[in-house]
DNA sequence: GCCCTCTCTTGTAGATCTGACAAGAATGAT
DNA sequence: ATCATTCTTGTCAGATCTACAAGAGAGGGC
């Protein structure tokens, strides 16, 4: 179209991939930071990702594959998704980069995640992130402001909510996921029906479990569906 | 991490735009498209889009820039956003190629499209395209699919449903629009209580309008607010 | 003019859902 | 045994949704 010739080849650009590991750590929601080993920005928190390893990799590879490295994280078991891509020029100081965005949600603390390979991850509470109170690198905080409006708005439509949990789960450990996500506290007993009124979504697994002290909690399992009909609709967003 | 030296640069990739365009044609939801004019798949049905011009263009600009070129849409008014990367490898029979997608809501017909310097390009109705009659070059079509669950996502909770009405219309212009997108039919008398009574959604504008027969409709404009409570919920998803 | 048709708008009644809270059930701690 | 704690079941008033009746305002045919 720019008049320029056949000889004409489209720029090329650095491609890297960053990840937004969400997880409910002590009924407190948290994502995964990693301190940056080398400049620019070294010593400062950000996402777990890197650059494609070479032209061909598959860029949901290279999100698996730095959720192995960064992280020591299994894909298997995992819900992961793409966000959005972040490329706008200026983003990075070294060049032009576009960077992929992904979710990735995690049940409840399987590893302290350090220790491994990946020593220098954190679990940091999300407010954290969003308050300011911790800074990150790049443009790291609105890829997790994004993450996390993702997650807020897909927690009401679809059995987002079991990625949190473990195979089976009590309804107050899925209960602390909703609020931990959406910020807010729930009626326990309100939240008991409505989540067993919705088809498809939980199913009783038959045994029950002790948490800390009281009576014991029934164990549910994911149900099957994805979509949940009657929505869970949160409460009033931004209260006058 | 891969132990390789100092010296590894990172792999460069082509990136690309491509835009889904959507509107609403005589109550009818549809989407723009353009006949490929070069190899591969000339002659095929396609996404307007393109290459990066240079190197440090913005993917947002990129975006903008051949809403203007290739569909002759000016994007002041229009709302864009952006939608995921589709980038795995094979995607593109050129190369290895990544391509960011956009979402554009386009009012009520401002043009026909055609005639312009888009002179290939035509309004599809988006039903064709999901249901396989009308085939699209690429993976293209998984990104209408994808575009158009996100729009029906949207129209739940924001006012996304405005971008697709002029600055003024009548209710049930609103309602053909949420019929249209959601692919279901809708009770105009519940319709019109239900949307007057989210509060910012819409507000009187004061004039009437006659559409055919009938009494004339009152008109509305935006009411400011951009997300909705209580949502607009679709009915039953998937009927079983 | 007068009726008819068409579409927009208001109203109403029953079913359903929500939100707040009481109270019973099952365990561990003292 | 009693208490504190947590899970689970009920209840009930108010809000919301759905389906439908009916009125309001315009044009067209005769």
């Amino acid at each position: 179209m720019s008049g320029t010739s056949d000889l004409w080849e489209p720029p090329e650009i650095q491609v890297a991939v960053d990840i937004v590991i969400l997880t409910m750590r002590a009924s407190v929601f948290h994502v995964l930071l990693i301190e940056r080993g080398e400049e620019p920005q070294a010593g400062t928190q950000a996402l777990p990702g890197g650059f494609l390893n070479n032209k061909w990799e598959g860029i949901y590879d290279a999100a698996l594959r730095e959720l192995k490295e960064e992280a020591d994280l299994d894909a298997s078991g995992l819900h992961v998704e793409q966000l959005a891509a972040y490329g706008e020029p200026g983003r990075d100081p070294r060049g032009r980069v576009l960077s992929v965005a992904y979710m990735a949600i995690a049940p409840g603390l399987p590893e302290p995640s350090a220790g491994t390979d990946a020593s220098d991850a954190a679990w940091v509470p999300v407010e954290d992130v969003l308050s300011g109170k911790v800074s990150l690198a790049f443009d790291h905080r609105q890829i997790v402001r994004d993450a996390v409006e993702r997650a807020r708005s897909k927690l009401e439509r679809t059995s987002l909510a079991l990625a949190f949990c473990g195979r089976t789960f009590t309804l107050t450990e899925l209960q602390h996921v909703y609020e931990g996500v959406w910020g807010c506290s729930l009626d326990p007993r309100n939240f008991y029906r409505k989540v067993q009124n919705i088809p498809g979504f939980v199913e009783p697994a038959g045994s029950v479990r002790r948490m800390a002290a009281g009576r014991p909690a029934r164990l549910f399992r994911a149900g099957g569906g994805t979509v949940l009909y009657p929505p869970m609709v949160r409460p009033v967003p931004t209260e006058s």
